[in-house]
DNA sequence: CCACCTATTGAACGATCGTTCAGTCACTCC
DNA sequence: GGAGTGACTGAACGATCGTTCAATAGGTGG
């Protein structure tokens, strides 16, 4: 008999997400008519497009959204190293099959979850047409301290896919996309509080802000305080409306 | 004989740090008198004090830096999911056992990553004392700009170990220690520059240009043109020199 | 009742992970 | 030359990873 235990044993800190080394053949590139499971279901799981059914049995249906809930609150606590597929299926309490059922890969869960928070994102900074423009483009600059958006939970999910995007390519790309449509709704509200403003330069106003949040929320992470989140919030209003 | 291969094929997305779970035994807490490797050197590992004896042999010497390097190129590059001790060894061209040996652990890699880039940024901060301190201010803030800490590679690295940093309690009080030094030096920066302020404006001060510096950088990942960071730069030396 | 389809489970596979450890090499001091 | 020491290697271990797949339960339409 040797000696000692040398097992590993691997905590929050172990790798999670490969570029894929060559598939294997799969037959062809088509994405239908697999032997058995997985229907047509995913094409449409990153747009979420449930049956009206709603829930009657409390909680225990749906677990399409569940494990993605249960994936963006495991990325935000311990990072993507914390996101295993079997931590997935725990949390959500479902089993390990159930996960790739639903989502066939661990990047496209991820991919979800990226387009999950574009949309918060573009929601945002489209809010309702009954204020008036000048406004509507204020309640939009105050959102961003919203304690619904403040919260460590939410920012540092954003965090954690903003470094994954870093780290791939595929992802970058959703990442990316969500900001150009950010800062475009961004730079449309601008354009309708002050109408007579060249275009560019509402575009200009609209990236110095876009700096101005982002620093705000990652900075905010560490602990800000209300008057330091205030006086931005009032630098980001200044910017948009001189003139 | 079953059917087709099942094997995972893992890219940059498999986890990454997990928080040990109890660890074993190991006799007593020390860190001393291991049977044979190791020696204090583990001690020492994350100031990096190496013997004077300069590298003769070109660069085949200093491995400890080497795999230093080799870890926050991969980090920058790929992410947590990229940095497993294998892939380092690889990198840095040494072997597997030589990481452990220099690091012990997986953890401390990290922690000296974190230490690295703390260094810099203070570095940033506390410049010559050859200028005068108006002067001294406006060197730091645009140092940020500088092309050397605005290329992708060292912004993805600060954006993966703050994401670590946010995922694991040990790190995050290296971060938040680190953050906390350069406020502190950047509001001494301004309240050289501006004698007659008040202390708490001057911590105000920086405060505010520490968000735009963070959501600068931030921002930049996803490119900015040079004509936005000049911009902001500026924003920052008028809040700096306000008054 | 049977056929069909979808949602769900858990075992299994091969790969890779972090860590340990018995060595080897080079060098110094006696 | 031999003992000692520090740097370094690579095989091995146990754990965990992502993915696949046969099997099952529930529901619907014939």
């Amino acid at each position: 008999m040797p000696s000692v235990a040398t097992g590993c044993v691997p905590g929050y800190l172990t790798p999670a997400i490969t570029r894929t080394p060559a598939r294997p053949p799969r037959t062809a590139d088509a994405d239908d008519g697999r032997p058995h499971g997985r229907p047509a279901a995913a094409k449409v799981v990153e747009v979420s497009a449930r049956p009206a059914r709603a829930t009657d049995a409390d909680e225990k249906v749906d677990r399409q959204a569940r494990i993605l809930d249960a994936a963006l609150r495991l990325l935000s606590l311990h990072g993507i190293s914390g996101v295993s597929m079997r931590a997935v299926a725990r949390e959500a309490g479902v089993s390990l099959g159930l996960v790739n059922y639903h989502y066939e890969d661990k990047a496209s869960l991820i991919r979800a979850a990226l387009h999950r928070i574009e949309e918060q994102d573009i929601a945002l900074v489209e809010p309702d047409p009954a204020l008036e423009p000048e406004e509507r483009l204020r309640v939009a600059l105050k959102r961003v301290a919203d304690p619904e958006f403040l919260t460590t939970e939410y920012l540092s999910l954003r965090l954690q896919l903003w470094a994954l995007a870093q780290a791939h390519e595929d992802f970058e790309r959703i990442n990316t996309e969500a900001q150009k449509r950010y800062r475009a709704g961004l730079a449309a509200l601008i354009r309708a509080a002050r109408p007579d403003l060249p275009p560019d330069e509402c575009s200009r106003r609209a990236a110095d802000i876009d700096v101005i949040q982002n620093g705000l929320w990652l900075t905010a992470l560490l602990g800000l305080d209300h008057a330091s989140i205030s006086r931005n919030i009032a630098r980001c209003e200044e910017i948009a409306l001189a003139g």
